[in-house]
DNA sequence: CCGTTTAGTGTACGTCTGTGCACCGATATG
DNA sequence: CATATCGGTGCACAGACGTACACTAAACGG
């Protein structure tokens, strides 16, 4: 049963614009990619659910699946990128708000980044489960994510007093280290069952502390110490 | 088709020692483990193999499975206890030779520790894609064992001067954040391809120096700075 | 020695899976 | 307005899955 919404000829997006029909594929393809996030989340990995119940979850005959998606492999990807899309923006408002003074900026843009996991749950779920999955290109796609995270991290980081003279390496050993420490935030807090909110309250504050430590450390750090010897064997 | 070895009744251990069906049944029980863990490395995870890939590995038939474990989801948690104990031994010897001069212990220890995964990667690969794998009993096993082992590094911390007056969180935040650098850097070296040495000895070298920025930090913190105010939500 | 126990076998089932194929009907297009 | 396009449907199939059951034979204990 699907309702006649309009039977007038209203190209509503004039020359360019997408057709119905492009407007309906679109829709049921993100109806796909909500089903897939939603029942990995239950399931507990993409790699344990399967294209049928993806179909179902989504309300349409398992065929259907393949107008969009070659596979499962596939769908990982398109899923990955979609969700790194929304978060890309929420996560770059984050940023913006974490450049002002050191200190309480940190303790500040650590509360305010655990609202967005709390608040963007499935996608974060979703993205620390499958960067170790079972799917490589996924996990890839994932790892690609993150490491453009570390870059843009390592541009604002710049900016600041005590890095602007740093080596890149080091600077990217830094960011690599903090954007680490954060996700393993996130990690445990997703871990936590809904009613745990004082819990999550002492790992943000262990990971603020952890955070200092660092920006501690990195105020005191001398690039030509860090050098390491290659390997003996 | 299976040898006779000995029609003779000899008990080898004599009052308290295994039965031979005991021994056979033992051995058996280890072959699916040892199959469970080639395949979910191949496989991608445990969540994505079956019980019959299992068995069949193991060379014996499906249904015997049932006489060693009620399903994956037991065999997952035996599994954790298998790879654990085989892994905290090694552990320990590398946390022995690591309680010398601080900063030298650091490069040696991290290179130490390198060799260790990549000698068990198999068990490696296994825990870190467990860690926030499909199966919550497994992923609660391995998450006790890392705690377990953070709590071990207390341990060995607390010896050293700088951290000897340092109270019990602060000092658990920091072998927190000192286990969990370790394991992404086993996580990151494991993902590489076999060739790949000198990606591996990159970092390697990373680590270590995000491990001397911890360190360097922890020795300038100062306590009563830690402090965190509760979330004003 | 003889009866009991039990790890592993073999067969059999119902269910679910991924996917090929022919088809429909709404939409787009010349 | 006639025609082509194409997202979604329905059916069919072979194969893999978990698991129940009856069974065999080797090792056990009295």
């Amino acid at each position: 049963m699907r309702l006649r919404v309009n039977t007038r000829t209203e190209s509503q997006t004039p020359g360019r614009g997408l057709t119905r029909r492009d407007e309906r594929k679109l829709q049921t393809r993100q109806a796909l990619l909500r089903a897939a996030l939603d029942l990995s989340r239950q399931g507990g990995s993409l790699a344990s659910i399967s294209l049928r119940e993806v179909a179902r979850e989504a309300g349409v005959v398992p065929t259907a699946f393949y107008r969009h998606f070659r596979d499962m492999d596939e769908l990982g990807l398109a899923l990955v990128d979609d969700v790194c899309l929304s978060l890309r923006q929420v996560i770059r408002e984050a940023r913006a708000s974490a450049l002002g003074a050191r200190d309480v900026a940190i303790q500040s843009s650590v509360r305010a980044f655990v609202q967005y996991v709390l608040a963007h749950d499935r996608a974060f779920e979703f993205l620390t489960r499958e960067r170790v999955g079972a799917h490589p290109a996924v996990r890839q796609a994932v790892a690609r994510e993150i490491h453009y995270f570390v870059g843009e991290l390592v541009g604002d980081l710049r900016a600041a007093p005590p890095f602007s003279t740093m080596p890149s390496d080091d600077l990217e050993m830094i960011a690599h280290l903090v954007v680490h420490t954060v996700l393993n935030l996130s990690a445990d807090i997703l871990e936590l069952k809904p009613g745990q909110r004082v819990r999550a309250h002492e790992l943000t504050a262990r990971a603020i502390k952890q955070l200092r430590l660092i920006f501690l450390g990195a105020s005191q750090w001398r690039p030509e110490r860090g050098a390491v010897e290659p390997l003996p064997v």
